[in-house]
DNA sequence: ATAAAACCTACTAAAACAGTAGGGTAAATA
DNA sequence: TATTTACCCTACTGTTTTAGTAGGTTTTAT
């Protein structure tokens, strides 16, 4: 399951990819218009900024920014980046990667069929990008 | 992400796979044999019971069994009654469907991805079964 | 300078996760 | 029928994660 946070960053950047040739956009326009906890909506911006996903400027008539284009930022960035791991064990994740000490990898039958479901995922969140969940808008 | 609980079901119903033929197994066997907490491992067996999938037997000579062919039990299954929800929100969910308050789905975009995602998972993890996690063993 | 806006640190309440503790109850065997 | 075996059930506990809140600091445009 997603976090509200991951949620709340999809909603946060699908507006920002509405308003893309606006220039920056405040936090409290996106927390307002989204229905997001600005404080919260906050620190999810700061955390895609880190992430370089958005830029952001500071004083008066700052605001964040995406700074790639929509169909460059693959859904799986966002993932992993706000919520960590996409794979079902951390023994079959490819990013957030650890040892698993109660299977032999390579004979584990269920670390075989984690690895076929992280793939089936990736295939799909890798190339599904913010353009793609821009059509017809992701409302509210 | 599978949970502690979830991992403990999926090494005892190996184990349970294993020994099918020799009768009802006993808790405190597969918890040693396994390396689970014996209470925490009561647990879950009651659960993988209540759902269906175990049966037990008490007093002298009592234990668990699988009360279906390891191919008749989907991953899926297991999965679901442990953990709940396969799909990462619950208005893609088909098990555990709640209607989602931020997005107006059918128009959504991001509800269409991880539709598509969700379908991909089950795809795999209602086709793999018990006998599948089998091959070369899920080891200790 | 001053106002606007992002940035940063710390705290908190509630839920979920991962167990523990301690008996109660049913079924076999003797 | 007595006793042991082994599952069944309820309640509690500590830790971590989630989902925020509060309040102050820094930067920038005017």
């Amino acid at each position: 399951m997603l976090s509200k946070k991951a949620q709340y960053a999809f909603h946060a950047l699908s507006y920002l990819v509405e308003r893309a040739d606006e220039g920056p956009v405040l936090i409290s326009k996106i927390a307002e218009e989204k229905g997001i906890s600005q404080k919260f909506l906050e620190a999810i911006l700061l955390e895609l900024k880190r992430g370089g996903i958005l830029g952001s400027k500071k004083g008066k008539g700052g605001g964040y920014y995406l700074i790639k284009a929509p169909n460059e930022v693959p859904l799986a960035r966002v993932i992993r980046l706000i919520d960590g791991p996409i794979a079902l064990l951390p023994c079959v994740s490819l990013n957030y990667y650890e040892r698993c000490d109660t299977c032999d990898e390579g004979t584990c039958g269920l670390h075989n069929v984690l690895a076929e479901v992280r793939d089936a995922n990736l295939k799909i969140l890798e190339n599904k990008t913010l353009a793609d969940i821009q059509r017809s808008g992701l409302s509210r």
